[in-house]
DNA sequence: TCCTGTTTTGACCAACTGGTCAAGAACACG
DNA sequence: CGTGTTCTTGACCAGTTGGTCAAAACAGGA
């Protein structure tokens, strides 16, 4: 009988379920929901289809455990942005955080956006919900950042959306920019320094 | 007998052709290519299934036929970009077309999303020849006009990306960005005016 | 060793997929 | 009109899809 529900108990179970995700991660993340099949997952995950069906009851379940775990992963550096520090640096240090993200988990991001780009069928509660919550509340900090001129007067929202789109533009068209650069170079170093000088002169105030 | 090479004949061809290039954009650029079915597409286009097939040799076929000309709009507004221009005025130019891009035709962009998280598989080509090609005459310009001190000195590839990112994340994206905002909102209005500041404050020299 | 619960799988199913085909319907035009 | 061409479609096909199931293989404690 499939128990996985919550923590996985036996060392096997722990296992499996941390091959199978991993697997789906990697197809999900290039060939979107409907894109992906349950056979590519079990031979990326080297497990035969039912039984990955007896770790997850359907391709969605997988699915949504992924798209959860990730809002956690993806949340995080934005919570960390300290209303008590200062507000230069710790804008550009969630930047870089971010700019991490997209080096050392590309397909996640893709994952996103894959799930954004359908509409996010699955993900458009967590948007309007936890999502809005945390990124009104950070924008609010950085307003008030503003009004006391410690940082050049921008849209606070739409300077977050910038962020967003500067950093996973390195994981999800990773394959665009590495066709344009050409060999030899290593497009998340060179992102580091350029998206520094943008955020640097875009936020400190004169 | 299909004779659709190159350009449509007659005035039903021509209509329906146009019929199911629309309708094809509009779920391909949802679904991705393995997600999409010619049923959806012939359902959205309001043609039978084998009728599409009159038109269009093949699935593919039809994903092909809208990549190619994709690639000619998606290029244009860049090889606008006039070395004899006014540096930072030629680039605000340059983005505030894409943002108009990304507001009248958001599934074109989408497509374009798409079929690069796949890891570009039937554009791979372009992508490594017409747009590194270009990219790479309009990024000499680009460094041209910064050792001339007319524009202040950041790596034009990644300027570029940078340009590429932020306007078509508000198309790719705009699920997200309209969950985030919340209603009473019009983000790409919104988005040129930010972008505006972002690039003047980035390119305008010191 | 046996016994019980866990894990794995081959065989199978109904629904869906891209694509074919032959025959009929609509059209153009002398 | 009549007739050759263009256009449309219902029926069909083989391969794939997500998912089931019963039986087999395995683990580990007594």
């Amino acid at each position: 009988m499939t128990l996985n529900v919550q923590p996985p108990k036996t060392r096997i179970q722990r296992k499996n379920t941390q091959t199978i995700l991993d697997a789906a991660l990697e197809v999900f993340s290039r060939q979107g929901f409907r894109g992906a099949t349950l056979d590519q997952i079990a031979a990326e995950a080297g497990l035969s289809k039912p039984n990955l069906l007896y770790y997850f009851p359907s391709k969605e379940a997988i699915h949504v455990s992924l798209l959860t775990e990730l809002m956690t992963t993806w949340l995080d550096p934005l919570r960390d942005l300290d209303a008590d520090g200062e507000p230069v640096e710790e804008l550009l240090a969630y930047m870089r955080r971010k700019l991490e993200l997209s080096r050392d988990f590309p397909r996640e991001s893709r994952l996103f956006a894959n799930e954004i780009l359908q509409g996010a069928p699955r993900m458009i509660g967590a948007l309007e919900g936890e999502l809005k919550d945390l990124v009104d509340e950070k924008s609010t900090i950085i307003q008030a950042w503003m009004d006391a001129g410690r940082l050049a007067p921008v849209d606070p929202h739409h300077l977050l959306f910038s962020i967003w789109a500067l950093t996973q533009h390195y994981a999800d068209f990773d394959v665009q920019v590495r066709a344009v650069l050409g060999p030899g170079h290593d497009p998340l170093a060179e992102a580091g320094g350029f998206l520094d000088t943008l955020f640097t002169k875009l936020l400190t105030p004169d």
